[in-house]
RNA sequence: GGCCCGAUGGCGGAGUGGUGACGUAGAGGACUGCAAAUCCUCGCACGCCGGUUCGAUUCCGGCUCGGGCCUCCA
């Protein structure tokens, strides 16, 4: 078996993935582990596809441990204690924030979406991690580990209790930062003894009251954010763990940030997490996906557009994780045909019997299993896979088995997914679907009897409402893919 | 201003010191009353200028353009 390598920012190279839980050989009651933390969502608006492309990638990371052998306890953090909006660290909370507009509870706020992304992680067909880490289940232990690295490693301002980045090796490392500070456009909390240091514990500004804070050894307010996924990675994988995963934004602070915190907490210059992975942006147009003004892209704009949201998996898993992807509903439609063709052959390959091995089954996926090994190669794979389909050296029994098995791979839902799921469905549609059959039976019926002019002129009509008739397709029908 | 990354066909996107995957679009064919869908086949690309090399898209340097981070952000 191929070993899995995977590139770790750490070391800015693909390192061996060597578990810190190996297990015993050949016991099947202690398996090789693989621990794995996640950077969730900051619940205080909907997901874009962009900030999916995260899970997506985390979520094909897992798969791949699971198809490697590994038992994987995967944990995604929910943050739902807000974070700062504005400059420096005493802007307002974007939670506090998007509840006053709102006018709720920023608890609710929290809880719709929550759901919203749990909605999402489904439909991209993201398995469900061992842990859902919800942030504010576990301030009491923020507030622990904060006293507990206090003394050495912070200092506390008016506006709240500060790390300082001195006070541990190697600050930064992950960053590749300077040590020196540079000109930073920001301007920095007054008070801050290096323009790196960060806030733990955030206090409530004097004669100010928040939905969400709670009482401190430093006062009324917060937990700093990057406080919450050192604490809850430790407490439910143990440090030092296997991988930590998250956008590529989180290379320069964010992490940096909690290996900090984990060196001060440990009390030793590891880094908490042995391989620390970073997806590459989605993109569109020019630069990153906005969330700020109107309509963003939602995975739910992508459903109503009329795509199944696997397209989208499909289009993740088009490019390497690694690359910056640039959105296009062009590349979208192109992701959906593909799915489409896939799952078509799949089906031809379940309908099918007989055939014989002159290859062996495991000579026939080591290309595949090759492709995922290496930093998690999912374009190449998925052309294997396909090249597998039409493969006359094995036998439909061992192509269906290796269909399944990659499959779970690659989390495309093969197996189960019909062309009527993926057909096309615009919420926009002009015409519903009964008087779509209705009007393609009367055009049967012309067809039958050599009436071509009425049922060229049904179809024209079914044309015209944006319905692709298709006569010798068992799907029957289609709506048009019209891009804007 | 500092740090970093990228530039491959119409679009997207792998990979490689020596015939440049794959998807989609496009073209041709099969099928069809004609189409559509499907299946088969085929064109089309390595930003610019130097250097190293027998040979560079791949390595090195410069340039141009684009992007990211430096403030919450996948």
């Amino acid at each position: 078996m191929t070993d899995l390598r995977l590139f770790n920012s750490l070391t800015r190279q693909i390192d061996p993935f060597v578990p810190v839980h190996p297990g015993t050989e050949g016991d099947p009651n202690d398996p090789p582990e693989a621990r794995v933390y996640s950077c969730g969502p900051t619940v205080y608006n909907y997901p874009h596809i962009g900030n999916m492309r995260a899970y997506v990638f985390a979520d094909t990371l897992g798969r791949v441990l699971s198809y490697k052998g590994y038992k994987l306890t995967h944990v995604i953090n929910i943050t739902d204690v807000g974070h700062l909006t504005d400059d420096a660290d005493a802007g307002e909370d974007k939670l506090e924030k998007m509840a006053a507009e709102k006018a709720q509870s920023i608890w609710d706020i929290a809880k719709h979406y929550t759901e919203a992304y749990w909605a999402d992680v489904k439909a991209l067909n993201i398995r469900q991690p061992a842990h859902w880490s919800i942030a504010t289940d576990y301030v009491p232990a923020m507030i622990d580990y904060a006293k507990n690295i206090a003394d050495k490693h912070c200092y506390e301002l008016d506006s709240g209790l500060y790390f300082d980045t001195s006070t541990v090796a190697n600050y930064g490392t992950l960053a590749r930062a300077k040590t020196e500070d540079g000109e930073g456009r920001i301007e920095t909390v007054d008070g801050k003894r290096h323009a790196a240091d960060f806030a733990i514990w955030r206090k409530t500004p004097a004669g100010e009251t928040r939905q969400m804070e709670w009482d401190s050894p430093w006062g009324k307010g917060a937990p700093g954010w990057h406080l919450e996924c050192s604490v809850m990675s430790e407490a439910l994988l143990g440090l030092p763990f296997d991988i930590h995963t998250g956008g590529i934004d989180h290379r320069e602070i964010h992490h940096p940030n909690e290996i900090a915190q984990n060196q001060a907490h440990s009390c030793s210059d590891h880094e908490g997490a042995r391989i620390w992975m970073h997806n590459n942006f989605l993109i569109e147009r020019s630069g990153k996906m906005s969330k700020s003004a109107g309509e963003f892209l939602r995975l739910q704009l992508l459903i109503d557009r009329g795509f199944h949201p696997l397209a989208y998996r499909l289009m993740c898993l088009q490019a390497h994780y690694r690359s910056e992807l640039e959105f296009s509903w062009e590349n979208l439609a192109a992701a959906l045909v593909r799915l489409k063709r896939m799952v078509m052959a799949v089906d031809r390959v379940y309908a099918e019997t007989g055939g014989e091995d002159r290859l062996s089954i495991d000579d026939a996926k080591e290309p595949f299993e090759q492709a995922v090994s290496e930093d998690l190669n999912t374009p190449l794979a998925l052309t294997l896979f396909e090249g597998l389909i039409g493969l006359t050296s094995i036998s439909n029994d061992s192509k269906r088995a290796l269909i399944a098995e990659m499959d779970a791979v690659l989390g495309l839902d093969l197996l189960t997914l019909t062309r009527t799921d993926l057909r096309i469905r615009p919420v926009a549609a002009q015409i519903t679907e009964a008087e779509i059959e209705a009007a393609l039976t009367e055009r049967k019926a012309a067809r039958a009897a050599k009436d071509f002019a009425t049922s060229d002129r049904i179809r024209d009509a079914l044309i015209a409402k944006g319905v692709d008739v298709m006569d010798g397709d068992p799907l029957g029908w289609d709506w048009n893919l019209t891009l804007s």
